[in-house]
DNA sequence: AAGTCTATGATTAGGGA
DNA sequence: CTCCCTAATCATAGACT
């Protein structure tokens, strides 16, 4: 956007387009906020990223893709489930409701990982993925590491 | 933004609020879609919107909320679901998988809708309330009008 | 209420350390 | 990769229709 009028279609180079999403990311989120502050608007977004484990406890990019849930809902309902998050707490233990309620079909991916598993079938919330639960722009995130590593092949 | 810096906090003002909201909806959509596209990034917004019914069924504000349910997944499995909506069809016949698998605690509110149900709970998607999905920024929402009046109570 | 316009604050691509 | 910086584009409050 500065420098150079941005062209809607895919970054191709992996590094740059990294680089794009955590600058973007940051900035949906702020917007997201926003939105929810000024004019009081419940909502929830989730994303499914690609780059969930790096610079914490892997190195190998895309192998332990992440889900990012951002909460800013500020229904009494549902606000403790993320706003009790911590850094230190299972993420899935903690947000149990969350948990049973979205049930998806039970999809399995039996390929690479990078080849991206379903979207929605990731929603799941099993033992298989990060999870991230962002509760605002302070990305203090709670990461749910794989604790069972054969389900990145 | 422009003219004025923004203070964040909520604004006072319905109108103003109101306007606020539906500029910034379609700001966040648009940021949200240029992730998408730009990164490849799969995600979800799903925003709760207690301005679902004006300027097309009731002049009643807020007595109808709605569901804004955006889809920027790229996924097969999500996408026909979202993007064979037509305003003429029934969104809840339509996504029999979403209304399946989201199943939130069955929650009825007994006072006035104005004072906003539980969004987790909106998420039932049953007859109560308008749903409108958003495939991208051309908001040809598909609007899922309450069949059932009482439940406006 | 819903568009359109526009000045200006906010966001961010590119580059440097 | 991760900050920091800056230029240049983008988003949007306010005004007007």
């Amino acid at each position: 956007m500065p420098r150079k009028k941005v062209i809607l279609a895919l970054i191709e180079n992996e590094t740059e387009r990294k680089l794009s999403y955590k600058k973007r990311l940051i900035g949906l989120l702020k917007k997201a906020e926003e939105l929810n502050t000024l004019c009081d608007i419940e909502m929830a977004l989730i994303v499914y990223s690609p780059y969930g484990d790096e610079g914490s406890t892997s190195n190998v990019p895309q192998s332990t893709p992440s889900i990012t849930m951002t909460s800013m809902i500020s229904s009494a309902i549902i606000d403790p489930l993320f706003t009790a998050m911590t850094p230190q707490m299972d993420p899935v233990a903690e947000i149990p409701s969350m948990g049973a309620s979205i049930q998806m079909n039970n999809y399995k991916n039996s390929t690479d990982i990078p080849q991206s598993p379903s979207f929605i079938d990731l929603l799941n919330l099993n033992d298989d993925d990060f999870v991230t639960l962002l509760d605002d722009l302070s990305i203090n995130n709670a990461n749910y590491q794989d604790s069972n590593p054969s389900n990145n092949k």
